[in-house]
DNA sequence: TTTCAGACCATACGATTCAGACTATTGCCC
DNA sequence: GGGCAATAGTCTGAATCGTATGGTCTGAAA
């Protein structure tokens, strides 16, 4: 059977959790990597009974009320899941960003549209700045020892990255942004 | 009929390079949009022809060879483009990133799969940002003048952030980044 | 003149993914 | 025992996806 990012994705968050069901995943991802990858939930219902099948996960069914079902790794589950963190990682990373489509285009629009659009992204990203610094100080100042923070580092910098450009776009000096790049990478293109 | 991203993408694609064939589309978007957010070509076919459907292009059949299909905007396609562009963009960018998923669930993997995968994250920025550098190079200094030259900086400053993430993360140095975000962007957290 | 490579161009299709509406259960407070 | 929020799960039609396949055109080698 073909392993999706999404049989991954649970494969992980069962390997990091512990035996979960399916709204254990959901909740688990919604408060983590859903932040920068948006996994519909119906695929966290679906997807475990996919990899029970294949063997990778086992199942447990209470026998009371709802009926939840559990799920845990199996050896061949965890064997998977060691083969594709130890595997190349070919794929670059895809930004989809309707922000930064509309900014391609802004030529058929009006420049004030730039301006409202910049404004606008300036925000979001001050606002997800927010969330993310709040759950590193939820966590302590130690909280880098754990290694599932040490994405959010990732997240700050690129948020801050794109807080920089839609900021340098505001103010008409993108030169300055350039300028300071360069400085900060004296290694320069390439 | 519900409009897509992918409908506004052939809408404004069309609106900057005039009429297009599904093939010239096709083109167009992998040397641009493509870098950060992958379209399947079969798409840029079928797409048009809703569009037109809805009367937001205008179908132009050549009578011989291929019988190639153009499309063109009609003043209802522009006026669609227009209206998107103006509109507000709620959605906070989507970055689809297995490295990062990688990075997350490395508690399940051993030390040495993070130092591989940050190693070949360096290696892939720096060609990502190579090709950026040579675009922005080919359009020469005054490049910043075209309007569809700026979502590149936006590109580079998310690559270069990116690669600053890699790169203190193989040399176990996380703090020193954080120490310079800090620095870098004065008014601190929010 | 034939043929062949390689670019150009297009469609088809089964599988997967998707959004999001909808339903049902449970625990708890009043 | 009513109301409500949180919990938990299902369903559906539509959109998307990757990929395989199959034409067509140009130019240069043979």
């Amino acid at each position: 059977m073909r392993l999706s990012t999404t049989s991954y994705l649970v494969l992980g968050m069962i390997a990091l959790r512990g035996p979960s069901t399916p709204y254990d995943l959901k909740r688990a991802v919604s408060r983590s990597v859903g932040y920068f990858w948006h996994f519909p939930h119906a695929q966290l219902y679906s997807e475990p009974d996919r990899l029970a099948e294949a063997g990778l996960l086992a199942l447990d069914t209470e026998d009371s009320g709802r009926r939840r079902k559990t799920y845990s790794l199996t050896g061949a589950g965890r064997t998977a899941l060691r083969e594709w963190l130890a595997a190349p990682t070919p794929e670059h990373f895809e930004m989809r960003d309707v922000a930064e489509l509309k900014l391609f285009f802004n030529e058929a629009g009006s420049p004030e549209d730039v301006d409202k659009l910049a404004r606008e992204q300036i925000r979001q990203h001050e606002e997800r700045i927010g969330i993310y610094e709040a759950m590193v100080d939820r966590h302590g100042a130690e909280g880098w020892a754990e290694p599932r923070m040490i994405t959010l580092e990732l997240g700050l910098e690129m948020e801050h990255a794109a807080l920089r450009f839609w900021t340098a776009l505001a103010e008409g000096d993108l030169d300055r942004l350039r300028r300071d790049r360069a400085e900060r990478d004296p290694r320069g293109p390439i």
